[in-house]
DNA sequence: GTTAGTTTTAAACACATGTTTTAAACAAAT
DNA sequence: ATTTGTTTAAAACATGTGTTTAAAACTAAC
């Protein structure tokens, strides 16, 4: 059990940082919800940068590695030069399953892992931008391919901003869902689980990608 | 000039606030980039949660009151009963004319404040969420309310979860436009800005809104 | 010119943070 | 049983934070 600090201190962070953010998140509370000393944060991750990546690592490693093999297996099988709705439901849709099975495998909350891919984005933390586009830029841009396929109408400048009007929808989305999730209880007396959240989203920016390209809205 | 204290502190505060987030940035940074005593700060605006709510309100304020005007206008004209995306792209090109005229008059950036927007979900700070839904809540709801009645398709619970994924859309989009915009010139050598930008949120969340309501992703 | 109220200034306070240090406890191999 | 390397433990360190205090400077009215 050597290494049952470092998971305990982990899985603590985890939480911690989805709740409270990382700046406000202090290594006093992840060691004491983890019940271990104070200096082995230092000890085992060099420093509080470190932990912080360590935690992003822990969730994103195994999901571009599932999104990678369902992409290419995709890429593989038909769909190749068709274009549609269906066939941007078909990649937004394997972007959404892959989140969910690696969070269901690796025993985390889906919300949780969008609360910080949101934090890394809205806080400063530069260090983690920096290193999550060195590590995982690779599988971003394979998924990035495969859409531009199915979206051939615009040029490469409005697909990228496409794209990004698409990512945020889903990482803000994902990231508020608990919150949602509680209002919407409590005002229609509906609950909804992330599954059917996801569904929605992924019809949501299959038609959204399709919206047109130009014209003013004045 | 007794009172351009209070101004420069405003001022410094909402770009130190935007740029780094409510809780990396100290009221000894905003107090020298203000040229102005530290203690100014607790003076004026009582405390650090002073100050976030008091730099919020400097822009939804005038914001609100542009909204509802515009939108009581809108409401009184025409459109009322027809259904379609040019309805909704009149809609959605309200919000977004109300922000940059607000930003424009102002002398702010709308970057600037879709960050602030952002601060205010992503980080903790309770005490903002509340005032704003306090302050602001029914100009919320009244664009809530006009923006339903062209999105009868869905029931209740499914409009409120379709306009907050239209939200995040917007406020993500926003709130990361600069950095963005940077990437896109490295990129492609194209510089955007934010009305063109705008242009093409209104016409990506009128088509998003407009995306089926039930099936499976699978 | 004096006074009363307001604003600014400099200093100190109380506290929480990330990190380092030093020693103790532990594990496994010789 | 001793030794070696690794992990844990408690304490201290250095620093940055929001806030308060008390005096000084300023403003405007009488």
């Amino acid at each position: 059990m050597t290494s049952s600090t470092i998971d305990r201190i982990l899985d603590a962070a985890e939480v911690e940082f989805a709740a409270h953010g990382f700046v406000e998140t202090s290594l006093r509370t992840i060691t004491s919800k983890a019940k271990v000393n104070l200096a082995a944060v230092n000890y085992h991750f060099g420093s509080k940068k470190g932990l912080i990546q360590a935690v992003t690592d822990r969730f994103l490693g195994p999901l571009t590695q599932n999104l990678q093999a369902q992409l290419s297996a995709y890429e593989q099988s038909s769909h190749k030069s068709t274009i549609g709705e269906q066939e941007l439901q078909a990649l937004f849709g394997i972007l959404a399953r892959s989140c969910q099975q690696v969070a269901q495998q690796n025993q985390h909350s889906l919300a949780v892992f969008a609360r910080l891919i949101n934090m890394a984005y809205s806080q400063s933390q530069g260090h983690l931008r920096k290193h999550l586009t060195y590590q995982y830029g690779s599988s971003f841009l394979y998924f990035m391919k495969l859409l531009r396929q199915h979206m051939p109408v615009m040029n490469n400048e409005q697909f990228f901003w496409r794209f990004h009007y698409l990512l945020g929808t889903l990482v803000f989305a994902l990231s508020s869902s608990e919150s949602l999730v509680a209002i919407c209880e409590r005002e229609y007396e509906v609950s909804r689980n992330l599954d059917q959240i996801m569904s929605d989203l992924v019809l949501v920016m299959a038609r959204a990608a399709q919206a047109p390209i130009t014209g003013e809205y004045k």
